[in-house]
DNA sequence: TGTACATCAGTGAACGCGCGTTCACTGATGTAC
DNA sequence: TGTACATCAGTGAACGCGCGTTCACTGATGTAC
């Protein structure tokens, strides 16, 4: 235990190795992946794309759909790391919001791959696919509930209104980040042009938000 | 011109029959999409799905592409039809929004095939594909900017100011249509769920339009 | 109406191809002493 | 450190299979007279 061995090369090195195959099998799946469908990609194509003989997939998966739960994992995983940072915001109303929709874009940038996937497969996918995401789209919009529970704001709101505003944030949420995926890449312009729609729409649901109690309640 | 020649059978049988079989293979592939991807569809698939010889399909499509950008039209051309009738619904505000979700809820209903597709294929598809669908909702979007422009509650909104509210309509629109896509088929109980959710963001998307030029202009 | 010919939707067989998966193998990495 | 053996990630060849597409054909439908 205490034998501190240190063998030939480096121990670990095998297993090091294995890693970084298993995470070149997934990012070519993810690359595939930007301009097809998991049902519709093939263990020879991602082994071509990795680099890899078509028999070493079976190294690491037992199959596409193996890898296919992988990719919906680090996905969400990644997404859900988004919308805790938006909670995690503190400050003014507009100054929020303004925060808000840059940390989507900033997402979509540097994420574009697990965005356009789950994107592709959250209406498109197969059913356990489908179930995965539509599952962990609800657990967002019970977290956004508590923390919109926790806000003065929401004094005297029913847990039913507060499911109903957080999956109206959820979705806008999710509209803007498809919307800046489809944008020509790159394009500050049209970037910024979505981001201020968003913005705008956000502001609306914060003003609906405002008086909702007032009128229904 | 004038001879009225009547031949054997009945002229215009074959052009019928010929129509039924291009039927057979469109409804065969909507049947089929219910469950999977416009690339994932096989032209072997369609014709044993549809009771063709998989030589028969080429009698009336080129290739799948061809099939594919039929259905688009065809699923848009009945999505158009439900947001045509939306807008042209009159009533009170809390009238309008119950019917704009019970006809939401029926168009899935009897034309859950044509929803599924475009579900599946608005992020999911091909480009060409994604980009008839993105700009027939822009053009829904417009409409909807037009119609609500002629609202009397629309008095002093600028052009972008509209687009905006417009878009969070059809975007809210769509996002329902989609969750009765995933109820469970049949359940009322879950429907009426799906349905009193979107009643109550509809609403709270009314007066935050209500509130909106009094906060922002 | 009847006959002789033309059209063409649908067929069945055939083709070449890339697929997923398996298998015995190779050789670098790891371990025991 | 050196040696002899074990492990196992990755390989290349092979398999059987269903695919898209083509082709010459068949026979019902349509037309001319």
């Amino acid at each position: 235990m205490s034998h501190t061995p240190t063998p030939h090369p480096a121990t670990g090195t095998r297993a090091a190795q294995k890693e970084q195959s298993r995470r070149a099998l997934l990012d070519a799946a993810l690359t595939l992946l930007e301009h097809q469908n998991l049902s519709s990609l093939g263990v020879r194509e991602v082994t071509r794309e990795a680099g890899l003989s078509p028999a070493g997939f079976y190294r690491h998966f037992r199959d596409l759909d193996e890898l296919g739960v992988t990719l919906v994992t680090e996905s969400l995983r990644s997404l859900h790391l988004m919308i805790e940072k938006i909670m995690a915001e503190q400050g003014e109303p507009e100054q929020l919001i303004e925060r808000t929709v840059a940390v989507i874009a900033r997402h979509v940038r540097e994420h574009r791959a697990h965005i356009r996937f789950l994107a592709r497969e959250r209406h498109g996918g197969v059913q356990p696919v489908r179930e995965a995401i539509a599952a962990e789209f609800t657990a967002f919009t019970e977290e956004t509930a508590a923390a919109l529970a926790l806000q003065p704001e929401s004094a005297g709101w029913s847990r039913g209104d507060l499911l109903m505003l957080a999956g109206l944030y959820v979705e806008q949420t999710v509209g803007t980040a498809a919307a800046f995926l489809e944008a020509p890449v790159g394009s500050r312009a049209a970037e910024q042009r979505i981001a201020a729609r968003a913005r705008d729409q956000l502001r609306l649901i914060s003003i609906g938000r405002r008086h909702w109690s007032t009128a229904n309640g």
